[in-house]
RNA sequence: GCGGUUGUGGCGAAGUGGUUAACGCACCGGAUUGUGGUUCCGGCAUUCGUGGGUUCAAUUCCCAUCAACCGCCCCA
């Protein structure tokens, strides 16, 4: 049997690549526009990092990594996400001791998560991601947000859907998590053995449990945002009042949890209004983290980013009709005729390109006839026609191939013609 | 992780327990000499996701497996 392409992930074949690289070059667009520098980190790195960074009870860590273990014995894991080795960079590489802060990076790459694959869910996937860190200025947070949408904005996707919350700082966790824990242990051993884990390790997990998703003490679970102590109740009205100052409507959703435990104060995600594809609605998500950096052992800075799905953007763009249709043809095909002629066009050609021209020819030693439907079919402007008479005479036959006009040029001046005519 | 649908040539798609597996598009070739996009003619699956079973016989029946898709959940 033929060898398949592994469970999950696609080819992105040069059509579809095409597009890619419009939405890619709007990514590195807006990020130079609001001062963001790209980083690039491998796609891989120690098992521990994503244990310790995304955190040991999250369904990421637990069952969703690719890990294995490398010639020498190492734990290595493909990367699920992007945050904790940009901050494992900003650690490694003393990045706070850069001169300008906070420190702004964007990424662009393939991340990898083992789940059930369906429209909108790779296990290879690519995310466009940005971090902001060493700043705890709610304004970054409203900058960071606003970037995202601005982004979505410069891709021509509207109406989507900003959804906020707060996980409130780390003294406000605290205040959660113990009352998460008063609430569900009376009766925590009606709940999965998932569940019980989780319960002293991070009972906000139990909240997003697959299997005890219709239990009723979920549904009267305290909510983060009654127990958001007074600094972390100001952030989080600061943020909003800056969203609003910048025409951003959005919705505050307390149970948005993010599956990443790194998460503080801000988290967001941006959705599609209407569930336009199955049940992937959410574009992007992203939030503070503050603990982190320290985790990681870096200074005691925090820092804010979000990461969004190309596959999803191209996706909804797909699904909006919003993705520009770029034709793309050749400045001009060659077509030769005879074995003589067929022999020097290579060199030709290479002229062509050297003038910035784009130029191909057929390889296949099709007849003359079939030569222009090649040309036909690469949407060449002109065809250029060399053959024995051109050869000897030093003249090419350029034909215009939607008008079907033809002309004879030197061949030494055929480039800077075609270049002419185009007003290249 | 749970439930469901599907799997025939490059693509779309019909079909039947039994000699040569429709059709459309695409592709290739031809319609006299070095000219495309229209038309006409011709060609193009020893094979029906993979493996096994039932049967005299299976692409059609059964089982397994792989994959894709849809719904739920979660997320990017």
């Amino acid at each position: 049997m033929n060898i398949k392409i592994p469970r999950g992930t696609q080819d992105i074949l040069p059509e579809e690549a095409a597009k890619w690289q419009y939405v890619e070059g709007i990514a590195r667009d807006v990020s130079r526009k609001y001062n963001y520098k790209e980083i690039r980190t491998p796609i891989f790195e120690a098992t521990e990092l994503f244990q310790r960074g995304v955190g040991e009870s999250t369904d990421i860590v637990q069952k969703e990594m690719y890990t294995f273990q490398d010639r020498s014995g190492r734990l290595i894991t493909l990367r699920p996400e992007g945050t904790a080795p940009v901050v494992r960079s900003f650690v490694e590489n003393k990045l706070h001791g850069q001169p300008q802060q906070p420190l702004k990076l964007y990424y662009l790459g393939p991340m990898f998560r083992y789940e059930r694959p369906e429209s909108g869910r790779m296990r290879q996937f690519y995310q466009f991601g940005v971090e902001a860190i060493g700043s705890d200025d709610p304004a970054i947070d409203a900058e960071v947000i606003a970037m995202a949408m601005d982004f979505y904005q410069a891709c021509g996707l509207k109406n989507l859907k900003l959804v906020i919350n707060s996980l409130g700082d780390r003294e406000s966790r605290t205040a959660h998590k113990d009352a998460l824990i008063a609430h569900f242990s009376p009766r925590i051993d009606e709940f999965c053995e998932d569940c019980q884990a989780r319960l002293e390790q991070n009972p906000l997990r139990i909240l997003d449990c697959k299997i005890d998703r219709d239990h009723p003490l979920q549904e009267t679970a305290p909510a983060i945002l009654d127990y958001l102590n007074e600094e972390s109740t100001r952030y989080f009205e600061t943020v909003q009042r800056l969203l609003t100052d910048m025409d951003i409507p959005f919705v505050i959703d307390p149970n948005l949890v993010r599956g990443l435990d790194y998460y503080t104060n801000t988290s967001f995600e941006i959705m599609l209004e209407e569930p336009e594809f199955g049940s992937i609605t959410t574009l992007s998500g992203g939030g503070r983290y503050e603990g982190l950096i320290e985790e990681l052992g870096g200074p005691s800075v925090s820092g804010i980013g979000f990461g969004l799905s190309i596959e999803r953007l191209l996706m909804a763009l797909e699904a909006r009709n919003a993705l520009p249709v770029v034709e793309q043809g050749l400045d001009a095909f060659l077509v030769t005729v005879g074995d003589v002629a067929a022999e020097k066009g290579g060199a030709l050609l290479r002229e062509l390109r050297a003038e910035g021209l784009t130029a191909d020819k057929d390889y296949l030693g099709k007849k003359v006839k079939a030569q222009f439907k090649s040309a036909d079919r690469s949407n060449a402007t002109y065809t250029v026609i060399i053959g024995e008479e051109e050869l000897e005479s030093g003249m090419v036959k350029l034909r215009d191939m939607s008008s079907g006009e033809e002309e004879n040029i030197p061949m030494n001046k055929l480039a800077s013609h075609i270049k002419q005519l185009k007003k290249l």
